[in-house]
RNA sequence: GGGCGAAUAGCUCAGUUGGUUAGAGCGCCUCGCUUACACCGAGGAGGUCAGGGGUUCGAGUCCCUUUUCGCCCA
């Protein structure tokens, strides 16, 4: 093994030999023996990527932390299915390739509807394959022979099936209301494609002329729809205004005639108090629009500039033109003024253009009789999402839902399923024959029929996801075998968009729950906490991370720099400090195998897939043998405590500190004694120790860093071989290796290691001097005297200078530690200084004194001894006896030295 | 306007049934003999757990409230 680990000597490599053997495959974990395929398998269906472009740490972390149940579930012997693919993300890759075709100065409808299409094509062709080439980058073990693409056959039927048996069942309408419409795009988007930002405006107040002589001065942000404007509007309880309600207002330049009404949506107190409503360019004044039977007028062509109904202002662009017309009005003397304003503006989100209000004819979900069995099944715990309180946001959203929007002007994407007739009847079929037969039904003949030119939502599609890639409407072995899936885990920024109607159209097609775990990730943000994205250069590629402090290193980073649900600001430092704990993994490992060359340790083949090694009798350990041996059964039944509870990062984070602050820093050590005579039965009895707990703990650091891991496994001696690989081992179980006395004792030993070499260092002494100890230890004086030789080199003694004895006379000029239940002097006679001691020594008393008093007043507290959990009472007892001892050990001492 | 989250060491963050003297990484100071590792080891400094109030024998943790920041929804 290399003295330093290098990810990119093995990450690669590693990754093409797991695929080639079909670890990632459930059919393979069964014929293995891995998977027992009565158990219930363990399914993800993979958030799928857009194919818009490479994979960000967003997807990193996905990937992290999805790879790290996978391989949980697949080592606890789960038939485990992660079912990969990608997202043909309509609106966002028509644009991106529209973008690039901008560049060559080309618009798509030079090119026209097909040979855009295979434009597309080809971009998806580039980026797909770059996409599963981070991702496996990432060392993420799904099944790539299931691997989809929303718009596959398969999946695009799917889509047919869903459309049309909602249509059938009336749940798709189709009709002409007020959309979100990007004039850039050309598109009419969903609500939730729509980004409110806060933005400073200005607020124009202005003079509505009224037919009867007079005026109203109403306010608004955007005077261009003024053009629109099919009343004005007050509070009918509004006095100012009573007198003018029924009267007719004049649209300023247009003088076309329009009414004055009363109606309770409008605030007496904002602005004016009277409002101009504009029914076809506000969702509000759509609304009141409605309510009094207003014409809807249209100002606008879809690309955001004026048509006709604007009059003069016809054909410029809707901020040219509100300009215009308020130069226009000034110059009429109707401008009172205009100040700035904080206001809400709606954005693409897929280009940033401000969204239109606009009435056009599109397609519908009709979402309430789909919303309430979406929330019946988190009421009632089908689905458990994590962390809970995305619960009430996800309750809230559905309570409150508005009919979806999924007709897109796009020409990439699922064509909507429908044919028109002569006479614009609309056909919903699965394919052209079938809306065909209905037609002639309908019409008695064979007509001819034109298919809607647009395309269906991209969350239409993923919305299908979970069953979709698993060969749904047919039904398949898969779907039968696999679904309902086990969790799904995505970003907590996609929970409407995707979770919810995942859960809606799953509920609805397969009756079923699509996956009874919702786990929530935040997101990843640049070390200053702010979103990453191309326009601020902040973005971190994984591949260049990987690349630098390799795979496990970032995604260990990942998987333990956060709580769930919560955003991560990801800083280069740590996840240079995860790669600096893989190489010391890497290289505890190095020392454990070159200490097990030629020792041939005994294997336990009782599980014939998962060799592992075997540990000597009891009576053959040491106490630092028990006790790491007990660290170790602590640390697992915690890791699994954990993951169950979905606490993945804490669970990282105890394998780290174990591995480095206990195997590493203190068993390694330790052990270093009792290897030194190669022979002995007590060296082969740590071999089997450090063998035994390192493989263990690979096991169980295994989902967290799998590389490292696995190149460190294949290294040792007699468990690689035959295509095994430590990612189709068993999870460990109970090890029986608890030692409640093993953890105390040991504990005892670090504690006097700890304390002497503190006093090493405030007496400056220099670290090659081995010095003289005395322990009057009393009880743990055997123990002592056992692990003198582990003492003796940790603390750096001179052995002929240590006695050990239950009771032992006080040197005259020594340092005295009260610790651990012993007394030890440290016979620095050219070194100490009376008075420096003495002073040490009142501190550690004051010290001492503090806890006592605090510990003594919680016991004499009537409530605490009463109310207490008996174990925790009985801990604080036997700290007070410690402590009272500690303190006469310390006062005895000072008497000793004198004044 | 409604809701949610965050506020803990200089920085980035853990701390999940309330129970030792609140932890880690990085940074900082001192030292560094050696049987894996300088991507290292040993020792150390550094915190009124945002402020206030409450519940409790006991609060970083539960409740109320205020402030600041961020996000979602309208």
């Amino acid at each position: 093994m290399p003295k330093a680990y290098d990810p990119r000597q093995v990450e690669e490599s590693l990754y093409d030999w797991w695929e080639q053997q079909g670890f990632f495959r459930p059919e393979q974990q069964i014929a293995s023996g891995l998977a027992d395929p009565t158990r219930r398998p363990f399914v993800i269906s993979m958030p799928p990527p857009n194919v818009t472009g490479a994979l960000h740490l967003g997807h990193a972390i996905t990937s992290s932390i999805e790879d790290m149940l996978i391989r949980y579930h697949r080592m606890l012997g789960d038939p485990t299915l992660w079912v990969p693919g990608t997202d043909h993300a309509g609106i966002a890759t028509q644009n991106v390739v529209e973008r690039q075709l901008d560049k060559q100065g080309i618009s798509r409808h030079d090119l026209g509807r097909e040979r855009f299409v295979e434009e597309v094509w080809n971009w998806k062709a580039e980026y797909h394959a770059r996409i599963s080439a981070q991702q496996r980058r990432m060392g993420i073990s799904c099944d790539w022979t299931r691997e989809r693409f929303t718009l596959d056959e398969g999946l695009s039927r799917a889509v047919l099936e869903a459309f049309v048996r909602l249509y059938e069942e009336g749940l798709i309408y189709r009709g002409n209301y007020l959309v979100n419409w990007c004039p850039r795009c050309q598109s009419a988007i969903s609500d939730l494609e729509v980004d409110h930002d806060e933005e400073t405006g200005r607020f124009y107040t202005f003079r509505y002329p009224l037919k009867e002589g007079g005026f109203l001065e109403v306010s608004t942000t955007r005077p261009e729809t003024i053009l629109g404007d099919t009343a004005v509007a007050v509070h009918p309880d509004d006095l100012r205004y009573m007198h003018v309600v029924g009267k007719t207002a004049l649209v300023p330049m247009l003088n076309r005639e329009i009414p004055v009404i009363a109606d309770a949506y409008v605030d007496p107190a904002f602005g004016t108090g009277a409002l101009k409503v504009t029914p076809g360019h506000d969702p509000n004044d759509y609304e009141i629009g409605k309510r009094h039977g207003l014409p809807m007028i249209n100002i606008m062509n879809t690309d955001g500039t004026l048509n006709a109904n604007a009059g003069p202002y016809a054909g410029l662009d809707r901020f040219v033109a509100r300009k215009q017309l308020w130069a226009d009005m000034q110059a009429a003397g109707l401008a009172v003024g205009d100040r700035e304003h904080l206001h809400q503006v709606g954005h693409c989100q897929r280009c940033g253009t401000i969204v239109e209000p606009l009435l056009s004819e599109q397609w519908w979900v009709k979402m309430e009789p789909l919303a309430k069995p979406a929330l019946a099944a988190v009421a009632n715990g089908d689905i458990q999402i994590v962390p809970q309180r995305f619960e009430r946001i996800y309750n809230h959203w559905l309570e409150n839902i508005r009919d979806w929007c999924i007709s897109r002007q796009l020409w990439w994407g699922h064509r909507i399923p429908v044919w028109y007739g002569p006479d614009g009847a609309a056909f919903a079929g699965r394919n052209e024959a079938e809306a065909q037969a209905k037609a002639t039904a309908h019409y008695g003949k064979v007509v001819d029929l034109v298919q809607d030119p647009d395309v269906l939502d991209t969350w239409f599609s993923s919305g299908l996801w979970p069953f979709s890639t698993l060969g749904w409407p047919e039904q398949t072995p898969d779907l039968a075998t696999y679904y309902p899936t086990t969790v799904l885990e995505t970003g907590y920024d996609i929970l409407f968009f995707w979770v919810a109607r995942m859960i809606m159209s799953g509920l609805k097609f397969t009756g079923q729950v699509p996956f009874s775990v919702v786990y929530l990730h935040g997101l990843v943000r640049d070390e200053q906490g702010r979103k990453m994205s191309k326009s601020l250069a902040n973005v971190l590629d994984p591949l260049d991370l990987i690349a630098e402090y390799g795979t496990d290193a970032l995604r260990f980073t990942l998987l333990t720099g956060g709580t769930p649900g919560n955003d991560m600001k990801l800083s280069t430092t740590r996840i240079e400090a995860n790669r600096n704990f893989a190489n010391k993994i890497w290289n505890a490992a190095r020392f454990v195998v070159m200490k097990l060359q030629d020792s041939n340790l005994a294997l336990d083949w009782s599980d014939p897939n998962s060799p592992s090694y075997t540990l000597p009798d009891r009576a053959a350990l040491s106490l630092a043998d028990r006790w790491i041996l007990s660290r170790y059964e602590s640390v697992r039944r915690e890791v699994d405590r954990l993951i169950e509870a979905w606490q993945l990062g804490e669970a990282g984070r105890q394998l780290y500190e174990f591995l480095w602050n206990e195997y590493c820093d203190w068993y390694i050590e330790a052990s270093k004694v009792r290897l030194n005579d190669a022979g002995s039965a007590e060296a082969q009895a740590t071999r089997q120790v450090l063998a035994y707990v390192l493989e263990r703990s690979l096991r169980l650091l295994h989902p967290f860093m799998p590389f490292v891991t696995e190149a460190i496994w294949q290294n040792l001696p007699g468990l690689a071989g035959d295509g095994r690989s430590i990612m189709v081992m068993r999870w460990p179980t109970e090890s029986g290796q608890f030692d409640a006395t093993a953890e105390d004792l040991f504990g005892r030993i670090q504690e006097a290691i700890r304390n002497i070499r503190n006093v090493r260092s405030e007496y400056d002494v220099p670290a090659a001097r081995r010095i003289a100890a005395h322990f009057h230890a009393g009880e743990f004086a055997p123990v002592v005297t056992e692990n003198l030789p582990v003492i003796v080199m940790l603390a750096r003694l001179e052995m002929t200078a240590v006695r050990v004895a239950t009771e032992l006379a006080a040197p005259g000029k020594a340092a005295t530690l009260a610790v651990a239940g012993m007394t030890i002097y440290l016979p620095l006679t050219d070194l100490i200084d009376l008075t420096a001691e003495r002073k040490r020594i009142q501190a550690e008393i004051d010290n001492v004194d503090k806890q006592v008093q605090r510990i003594e007043s919680t016991l004499a507290n009537e409530g605490f001894v009463s109310k207490a959990p008996a174990a925790v009472v009985e801990r604080e007892r036997t700290k007070l006896i410690e402590l009272r001892e500690r303190r006469a050990q310390l006062l005895t001492r000072m008497a000793d030295l004198g004044e």
